[in-house]
DNA sequence: GTCGTCTTTGTAATCGATTACATATTTTGT
DNA sequence: ACAAAATATGTAATCGATTACAAAGACGAC
């Protein structure tokens, strides 16, 4: 059983294909008793369009791509059902890749607006290579690029992003609050714009409040659990141990707790732990995650829509080039007081 | 500046569009001498195929929908992954939705199928209205849908799925090794196919291992967080407390056991607890949790393996069903002998 | 009655690849 | 040396929608 074609239902609604395309896609300029003939004839043949057709037809993909570092981090899935939700909205589908992957089969990611597989992308990975980069900058679908979460230093792409600074800054001071004058920072992965725009901010935050600082109190991680409980171990063996410890990410933080729980270190009781990112599981870990709050359903939305305004008019001189939205501290039970 | 095309190629090669088109996607039925022109001309217009174009005349869209019950869910994240990498092998791309959205956006899931959007779906929500489930059985490209993890109870999709009956066993027996006699059962949410064949698997070892039943020592759940810290509740108000716990998926496991610690309660001290799926934060879970692994890449990986058989063939015979793949029991330190 | 305007519809070209069929060329067998 | 087979290439139709342009009809103004 083949489906049904644009002729089929002109056929049925004894007018010419033209006349059904125009009833489907903009029915004011038909008569009202044409539209519903043909609504009647589409009922009948149960018409499906075909997109393929479309596609080419209209030099669209009708879909966009979205390129993830890594598909199983938890933290993106709120960020893809935002985008999802406003895609959808719009008739567009989400594609859904990794760089590492596109990468390890040899395609190249400026292929996928090349052959008019997506009609433009959003990356949620900041860490490309350089001369990936400089092949999607100088790529004539450039401005069909958006970067959300993440981005890239130098290269002046659009992008949605979360105020990196004022959650640092805003989670300095809670811990300060606390009465906490020592405070670690674990950090992101080398080369990481979150992780830069964040130490830096912490370390401005740090001095302004005029705290101690010391070069061992900044301890490298990349956002992982792992890493997590690996900077837990460095902040045992510190003679001097800081009594509250900022990290990067969520996941680093409860790797962070966990491995300390292992060595029977409590938290918050022997020191103040807290998070970045607000992913599901931290009201939920023990102890509830103090963290910065990001809301990531409308980091996925606003990248969708942004995009889609330039797929749509492409030659407008969208000036907002980067969207910051706002983020809120949650306080829960990793931090408390300095006894 | 336009991409160039076939015509393009044909041109600067000094061939025919079909010559080209030969070269591109038969080589060997060309001459070695046009073949190495045609591929000249190729570099020399930087020539990309056009899907649409290509989609439309082969009647294929090269890409497979996946449908999730809600893209939040970190338990998809790793099977994701193994679909994703198997489609791009075979030069198809993801496209991704979530069944609840599909549903308030109007739209019928069949119609990515009959609109050309998608060659085919896997659909990893078992939880499907009857009506949607009548559909998608009487379309016309229902043997182009397949469904991994979970499936249809009386529905004859092909799917993919761990051995739930036989991880519950070897999940009940790692209890009773350990000295265990009282357990109980933290079920996943009503109606699901997991959910019962969890349950049913539970009670028929516990009844095969002569164990004490009670109706109150098998709790109501539904996979999540939320519904674990309900159940823990629940198992703090009994009067004659399970000594063992097994939980039908890891949230359920992680959720009941940040209650009971926060009831002063500790794993496995108190209570052993186990889950089942071994996701990632498992291992890094405090206590690092005891449970039932199943290899999700894998799951991914064999979904798309045979949904693809299914759409390159599409009226063999495809005896293989049901792929049941094996799970393995991960012992780490939620649950401990009975003292 | 004639002209202009507006609304509604049809005709046919088009998007860019694939492929059945025809044709030209070379190879093989006897 | 000639027929048959195999190989290589070109011609042109095709997939199914969209849309520029033309044309036909309705209406009112003068």
């Amino acid at each position: 059983m083949k489906t049904s074609t644009l002729q089929d239902v002109a056929r049925v609604a004894k007018v010419s294909t033209a006349t059904v395309s125009r009833t489907l896609s903009n029915p004011n300029v038909v008569s009202e008793s044409t539209r519903r003939r043909v609504s009647e004839a589409v009922k009948i043949t149960g018409y499906r369009i075909n997109r393929a057709a479309r596609n080419l037809r209209t030099q669209r993909a009708h879909s966009v791509l979205v390129l993830l570092p890594d598909l199983a981090n938890p933290f993106f899935s709120a960020i893809l059902e935002g985008i999802s939700r406003n895609l959808s909205q719009q008739g567009y589908s989400m594609l859904i890749a990794s760089t590492k992957q596109v990468h390890d089969s040899g395609e190249r990611l400026i292929d996928y607006l090349d052959d008019a597989r997506a009609d433009g992308m959003i990356i949620l990975d900041g860490g490309l290579d350089a001369d990936i980069v400089e092949m999607l900058e100088t790529a004539p679908q450039a401005n069909r690029i958006l970067f959300a979460c993440e981005w890239i230093d130098g290269a002046n792409f659009p992008s949605v992003r979360c105020q990196n600074r004022q959650g640092t800054r805003t989670a300095v001071n809670h811990l300060y609050d606390l009465g906490h004058r020592k405070i670690a920072h674990v950090t992101g992965p080398e080369g990481n714009v979150l992780m830069h725009s964040r130490k830096d901010a912490f370390v401005d935050e740090v001095e302004h409040l005029k705290l101690e600082q010391r070069p061992e109190w900044i301890i490298d991680g990349d956002f992982s659990l792992a890493a997590g409980c690996q900077a837990a171990l460095k902040w045992v063996g510190l003679h001097d141990r800081p009594t509250a410890v900022f990290c990067a990410s969520d996941q680093l933080a409860m790797g962070f707790i966990a491995e300390l729980s292992r060595r029977g270190f409590k938290v918050p009781d022997d020191v103040s732990v807290m998070g970045f990112d607000d992913i599901d599981l931290a009201e939920h870990f023990i102890p509830p995650l103090t963290t910065i709050q990001q809301d990531r359903l409308m980091i996925g939305e606003t990248a969708a829509k942004m995009l889609m305004a330039r797929i749509v008019t492409p030659n407008e001189a969208n000036s907002d080039q980067a969207a910051v939205l706002p983020v809120s501290l949650v306080v829960r039970e990793s931090t408390a007081s300095l006894r």
